[in-house]
RNA sequence: GCCGUUGUAGCUUAGUGGUAAAGCACCAUAUUGGUAAUAUGGAGAGCGUGAGUCCGAUCCUCACCAACGGCUCCA
């Protein structure tokens, strides 16, 4: 039986193949370091002359040429003056000779066939006869800094797949289609829910008509979760004073992601985050400890000046819509909050069909407790409250050392959509930092002013992201309430035009978003494009329907027959509102 | 920001040192069709932006912008 173990060590074991491959074909290259990743692995090279893609196919060719060679590995152990005297002429390797001998560890010398290395282990034994040449092959080319510091030289890195058979390469790949095929960037653009706009620029997606539909139901969803559970909505500026933030310390946590705005007498920030925005509405207030918890909710706009680099579709771009809520609450009300926080969440959640395979890290504090703001009691009620928040409502949840904010313990939560990817969405922070920056306080029984807890939390994250992530999810075929056309009303042919708009009529008043096709083509190209626009129900209108005051649905399993009016939209009244997957 | 790749009609793509081709979509006409493309015709880009080389550039050079794959970052 192969085990995991055994698999790494063939990804570790190619990483040498390669670099021995490319090292032939390009004997001034220098090779850095290349470890098992967990699709394959990689190696870095600093090339004199820069390599293309199609150089991969030629040390590809290479690899699998010298593993017929490749039959047995055997190392040995080296004096310090032996590996310099062995890697001189390359740095990168020096650098880690001195490494390793700081930490007073051994030098190992891994050899196969005509190739060695500096490593500590862990490859195939025989390489020759344990790795099949289809079950790996060369993915791509990019740019890596040496040890990951953008400060250092970039190196040329070289992707490679790696499984334990040609199949299991080949059901990866098929993976990695399906994701492609699903990719939001890709479905925005044909189903026009969104686009870019190079004169608008980078990172600031356009919303289209049909996206905002999307958008927009997903807010009220949102909202409708919080409404009754004694949030109230507020509205914040999108710019503000510099000295906003250099109170609230962010001017100096975002440095140079905050976008500057001159005005004629001050300067201002665009807004990173909202909060600062919320504690002055809070802070014009003289609550008592009657009116705790105070719980705010907007969607709001943040803008960051994120590296060019970083930017991509709706996943990561500089206008960012959190939905975001502040609450200000006693240290003994944390629980209560959370939960209720939690309960929003798993509701959400469910109707997006993504609680399977979740998981909630509870980010709690490290060892060393100077780096954490805020008194070890006040950490430790908190810890608690989250954990038991997590407990009641039954979270799959981890407790994580050492991951807390500065400012506070939280909750995040990970949800994996429909093919397996897991994504950060959610999260619940408590904050004993703002508070205190802003110096809030409301007055307790004993007519002492107390300072508040502050509690951060998004269910979705951001707007943007949150809908590339369902694009993804749903793979376009987004369930009925979130569709942006619900029904797409066929005429057989022109004599049932005005019949169809009389349907959309009754439609209409019933809140159900419709498009009647009016072009003169034959039927099957009208069902053509209505299913190229994932549109979830077809509704046909001929004779035999106008005569007899039916319509026939179609829905994406298959036909539902014909059926009067009514009936048709009870059906989807239903499904609407039972926000049904 | 850095490394690499890319940038031709709304979309997907072809092509060339002598001012660009196709399919889909769009428009028109005919067809009135019962479950995944009816036919014919038409209009639409001057080849991401700017500069340079050249008698002449969409094609070569440089800079910039943008997208993609990574690195880094991510309250």
């Amino acid at each position: 039986m192969q085990t995991n173990n055994h698999l790494e060590h063939k990804r570790h074991t190619l990483a040498h193949l390669l670099a021995s491959a490319v090292l032939k074909l390009y004997p001034d290259a220098k090779n850095t370091i290349g470890p098992a990743i967990d699709n394959g692995f990689y190696y870095d090279f600093e090339f004199s002359t820069p390599i293309t893609e199609t150089s991969l196919k030629d040390i590809q060719r290479e690899m699998r040429k010298s593993l017929s060679k490749w039959e047995k590995f055997s190392h040995k152990e080296v004096s310090e003056k032996e590996a310099k005297e062995y890697f001189k002429g390359n740095q990168y390797k020096l650098e880690l000779i001195d490494e390793i001998v700081s930490k007073g560890e051994k030098i190992t010398l891994y050899t196969c066939a005509d190739f060695t290395d500096l490593c500590r282990g862990g490859h195939l034994e025989e390489p020759t006869k344990e790795i099949t040449a289809d079950s790996f092959k060369l993915s791509r080319l990019a740019g890596a800094y040496w040890r990951g510091d953008e400060k250092n030289k970039m190196l040329t890195r070289i992707y490679g797949l790696a499984f334990n058979t040609k199949e299991e390469l080949e059901a990866y790949e098929k993976m990695m289609a399906e994701a492609e095929k699903r990719d939001h960037r890709k479905l925005g653009k044909e189903l026009k829910l969104f686009t870019v706009s190079e004169l608008i620029g980078a990172g600031l997606p356009l919303m289209q008509p049909k996206g905002m539909v999307i958008r927009k139901e997903i807010e009220d969803y949102l909202w409708e979760l919080h409404k009754n559970k004694g949030y109230s909505r507020v509205w914040t500026p999108h710019i503000a004073k510099e000295a906003l933030y250099v109170t609230s310390g962010h001017a100096a946590k975002f440095g140079d992601e905050l976008f500057r705005v001159q005005g004629k007498e001050d300067k201002f920030i665009m807004k990173p985050m909202n909060c600062p925005h919320h504690m002055q509405i809070f802070a014009d207030n003289q609550f008592s400890y009657r009116d705790m918890p105070v719980r705010y909710f907007e969607p709001a706009t943040v803008y960051r000046d994120e590296k060019s680099g970083q930017l991509g579709g709706l996943t990561r771009v500089r206008a960012i819509t959190q939905d975001d809520g502040h609450l200000f609450c006693r240290i003994e009300q944390i629980e209560q909050e959370v939960s209720t926080i939690v309960s929003i969440i798993k509701k959400f959640y469910t109707t997006m069909g993504m609680m399977e395979g979740y998981w909630v890290s509870l980010s709690v504090r490290g060892d060393d407790k100077s780096k954490y703001l805020g008194t070890d009691e006040a950490w430790n009620i908190a810890e608690n409250s989250l954990e038991k928040a997590a407990k009641v409502n039954e979270l799959n949840y981890k407790r994580v050392e050492g991951e807390a904010a500065f400012y506070g313990p939280k909750l995040d939560f990970m949800f994996k959509d429909a093919i397996g990817r897991q994504w950060q969405l959610a999260t619940i922070q408590s904050d004993f930092n703002l508070p205190e920056r802003f110096d809030l306080s409301f007055i307790n029984e004993k007519s002492e002013k107390e300072r508040p807890v502050v509690i951060h939390r998004a269910i979705s994250g951001s707007l943007e992201r949150f809908m590339g992530v369902m694009i993804e999810h749903f793979a376009g075929h987004f369930p009925l309430w979130l569709s942006p056309v619900q029904v797409k009303i066929l005429p057989i042919s022109d004599d049932e035009i005005e019949n169809a708009k009389e349907f959309g009529k009754l439609l209409e008043e019933s809140n159900i978003r419709f498009e009647i096709v009016e072009e003169a083509e034959s039927l099957g190209k009208k069902i053509k494009d209505a299913k190229i626009a994932k549109i979830p129900y077809l509704a046909v209108i001929g004779k035999k329907e106008v005569e007899e005051n039916t319509v026939t649905l179609e829905g994406r399993a298959g036909t539902l027959g014909a059926m009067t009016r009514n009936r048709a939209i009870e059906l989807l009244s239903e499904e609407i509102r039972s926000r049904k997957i």
